[in-house]
DNA sequence: CGGTATCCCACTAGATACTG
DNA sequence: CAGTATCTAGTGGGATACCG
């Protein structure tokens, strides 16, 4: 995710005290939200969160079907982050292990606020949806 | 966004009373983080929660430099899913004002999480970046 | 087992021009 | 003002095959 890095503050004040602005282009919480809009970012966190550590093989299972380029995409962004931390063994057959950080971790909160969210008024977007649909 | 509605649940019951499963391929909770990863939907969002009512331009110079076209399919899908108000007035020339709903509204909690954790652990975030890139 | 290496496509979103 | 209409490009993500 690049940003260009122009008018980064406007003339009406909306920075607020730390300096951001949510609605500046290079804010960075749009590194988060980034971040989370990819597709297997928070379906890997939240597998790690409910497993502790899980190998390659089984995060791949445990996220569903993705492919293990992409997967393998995501463990990298996440491990640069600072997100996720991976342990390679010297054992042959190989043996990679992942888990969260504790910065990882502390991401667990908001994704929970996300979630909890999503499961008391899905229906009502679904309904709203449904609404839209047939109009 | 199309998800499939294979294995929902697997043996180990990793569903929540709810029924509910964010590792589950089509957990409503995809919604939410599929609306999120939209590359405008949070930002208009917060500049509608920040204005309370914003005209289409408005809401274009708020949120920076989106196209009308992907402005206008931004509030097309938001309003589908009931988040946000369209009205539209007969004047000449044309007024429309946008809004959040009340469901609108209660997705700021969520939001306003992710926004204090971005703000809060960015810079632990652009630092692993760095390290990571400097490998 | 834990990945790489290729190839490929759909889809998001940008640019640009035009209209009721 | 508040959009629509086209066209196009970039890229996230998938399929498949192979490797140490």
């Amino acid at each position: 995710m690049r940003v260009d890095v122009t008018s980064v503050v406007d003339d009406r004040g909306t920075t607020d005290v730390a300096g951001h602005d949510v609605l500046a282009p290079d804010c960075p919480s749009r590194v988060v939200f980034g971040r989370i809009g990819e597709r297997w970012t928070m379906l890997v966190i939240l597998a790690l969160a409910r497993a502790g550590t899980l190998r390659f093989t089984e995060l791949k299972t445990q996220v569903g079907r993705v492919t293990p380029k992409v997967l393998t995409e995501t463990l990298r962004a996440l491990e640069d982050d600072g997100l996720i931390s991976r342990r390679a063994f010297q054992d042959s057959p190989p043996r990679v292990e992942y888990s969260l950080t504790p910065l990882g971790e502390s991401l667990l909160e908001p994704i929970d606020a996300m979630r909890a969210w999503a499961e008391r008024h899905v229906p009502e977007v679904l309904a709203a949806r449904e609404r839209a649909a047939s109009a």
